[in-house]
RNA sequence: UCCUCGGUAGCUCAGCUGGUUAGAGCAUCUGACUGUUAAUCAGAGGGCCGCUGGUUCAAGUCCAGCCCGGGGAGCCA
């Protein structure tokens, strides 16, 4: 009788118990709506004066938001329900109480909702990027396994950078300086080895003092190595593993997309869609303008953008304006005032996100225009080019200089094996990765060049010293993938409790 | 580290070229209403205007320094 509300279908008509949350509460006389939330979803229960004991009735018009509580009623089908079902109720007991939620049923700023994220995971919007978040990785763990990939875990504690460039937590290991991982690659390489295709699923930790909405200082990555695995193979597969998520979450997540108010085209034309690939030198062309892409180039779509942002900011002043005048000049009922203030508040946060992106855009253009070929791509480079596509695209063959140690060169010595893939929607790299180089003098060759410290990397030199093959691998990061996927403007949703620079709590 | 925007009630914000006692909505509490979807309606309580110093008869408002946060650059998944 005990049951949960995913599981109401299964009892139309019938008496059922749930224990949850209540998330919301709205009284009338003599009935009481009670949003009761149990994780597994949302369903309103509604509490009749005349149908529960007096004392179960108080309890409902008083109960706070987030008391928890058991309840037992009768389940009815009403498709304007969240979840399409409804509880009439014939029992209440509370549980544990709740007074003063302090997340209020109204919009909160980004830091509130960070100060309270152990709170926050309670919402509605939360649970759905949560749920989206699990069919994510459960989707990556099926796929991996029934590609004969075994799963294995690269260290966290290490002695040294894996690529020089990237600052590092230091910690104390037992006297000697440690550092947490900022990739399980190397590790990940010596377990091909062993057998054959692996994957590592763990925390990653980067110390970059980094503020932007794409990253984090502790976030997950799936990482694949594959052993007699080349450039090709390895796109192949990339290709077919975002396939395969994409294609699982479209069909297992459909109340979350609606929850998110997530328009899912552009996903459902990514899990079927073949990635365009391009070298760098075409990804170069397109960037600068100097290459068009179905009539249309970077640039050109950038005006346009930057038009329509101008625009739309003339229509949200004018809007702005009119609403403020409205509720200055009085004599509006309450209703009407507090939705005028809700929409005012709306406006100004786009109003800000406009003049945000009015003072990017021409930056990023400018930035592309004058891109030098033979660098990498900065972020805005990435958002500038992706407005050509709309399904990833893969981008290979990079100037070796800009690129990590370990991948292998083209024939001609001119270009890394490396491939970035980018995803549309202005979300950019959410995979990069690569062949590995397998000649051992080409290594140290670079070893030195970044000014590696050599002897650390000797156990990684016997790699190629004994039966070395060509080999791939990956790196996909697990926040920057959920962040699209639900369209988030900000990685730190994607994460129950992120950690980023400026925040190490809750 | 640099550029840029911000910090006023529990929350989201207004407060003009300095000028009487600091404003709104939401939330909370009290009351009304038998189908609400951020319910609605009437009323009440609630403020070191980020911190320190300066200019001034007078500072939430102007100036300087510091602290904290948003966005971006660099770096990257």
């Amino acid at each position: 009788m005990v049951t949960t509300i995913s599981r109401l279908a299964e009892y139309v008509g019938q008496q059922v118990m749930l224990q949850g949350w209540v998330a919301n509460r709205r009284n009338s006389k003599g009935l009481v709506f009670l949003i009761v939330r149990d994780g597994s979803g949302f369903c309103q229960c509604v509490v009749a004066a005349d149908q529960v004991a007096p004392s179960c009735f108080a309890l409902a018009e008083h109960i706070g938001l987030e008391s928890s509580c058991t309840l037992s009623g009768t389940v009815v089908r009403d498709e304007r329900q969240i979840g399409g079902f409804e509880v009439q109720v014939r029992d209440l007991q509370l549980v544990g109480a709740s007074q003063d939620y302090p997340i209020a049923k109204k919009e909160h700023g980004p830091d509130f909702l960070l100060d309270h994220r152990h709170l926050w995971l309670r919402s509605q919007r939360q649970w759905a990027i949560m749920r989206i978040r699990n069919a994510i990785i459960y989707a990556l763990h099926r796929f991996f396994q029934q590609e004969g990939f075994v799963q294995m875990d690269a260290p966290i504690f290490t002695a040294n950078a894996v690529e020089g460039t990237s600052t590092l937590f230091e910690t104390d290991f037992y006297g000697s300086p440690a550092y947490l991982s900022q990739s399980g690659q190397l590790y990940g390489e010596a377990m091909a080895m062993a057998m054959g295709k692996i994957y590592t699923f763990g925390p990653t930790f980067r110390a970059e003092k980094s503020k932007t909405r794409r990253h984090l200082s502790e976030f997950w990555m799936i990482e694949p190595e594959m052993a007699f695995y080349d450039l090709d193979q390895n796109m192949d597969l990339i290709e077919a593993m975002l396939h395969f998520v994409l294609q699982a979450v479209l069909k297992e997540c459909r109340f979350e997309f609606q929850l998110l108010n997530r328009d899912t085209t552009v996903l459902q034309r990514s899990a079927e869609q073949r990635f365009p690939r391009l070298t760098y030198e075409e990804a170069v062309a397109l960037l600068t303008g100097r290459q068009h892409h179905n009539g249309t180039t970077t640039l050109g779509l950038l005006e346009a953008d930057l038009e329509a942002v101008r625009k739309r900011k003339e229509a949200v002043v004018r809007e702005l304006a009119e609403r403020q005048q409205k509720l200055v000049g009085g004599s509006l009922r309450k209703g009407e005032a507090n939705f005028n203030q809700a929409a005012i508040d709306r406006l100004k946060q786009e109003l800000k996100d406009l003049e945000e992106d009015e003072a990017n855009i021409p930056q990023w253009m400018a930035s592309a225009r004058e891109f030098r070929f033979g660098n990498d791509f900065g972020g805005s480079d990435e958002t500038v080019l992706m407005r050509l596509f709309d399904v990833p695209i893969m981008v290979y063959n990079w100037p070796h200089e800009v690129k990590a140690f370990y991948l292998k060169r083209t024939a001609d010595g001119r270009w890394a094996k490396g491939v970035d893939v980018l995803a549309p929607e202005g979300y950019g790299e959410i995979i990069g990765g690569g062949e590995r180089e397998t000649d051992i003098n080409l290594l140290t060759e670079k070893i030195h060049e970044h000014k590696l410290p050599m002897e650390a990397f000797e156990w990684y030199l016997d790699l190629r010293r004994y039966g070395s093959v060509p080999h791939s691998g990956y790196g996909l990061g697990l926040e920057r993938l959920v962040a699209w996927v639900c369209r988030l403007p900000h990685v730190r949703e994607t994460i129950p409790f992120p950690r980023m620079y400026g925040r190490l709590t809750p």
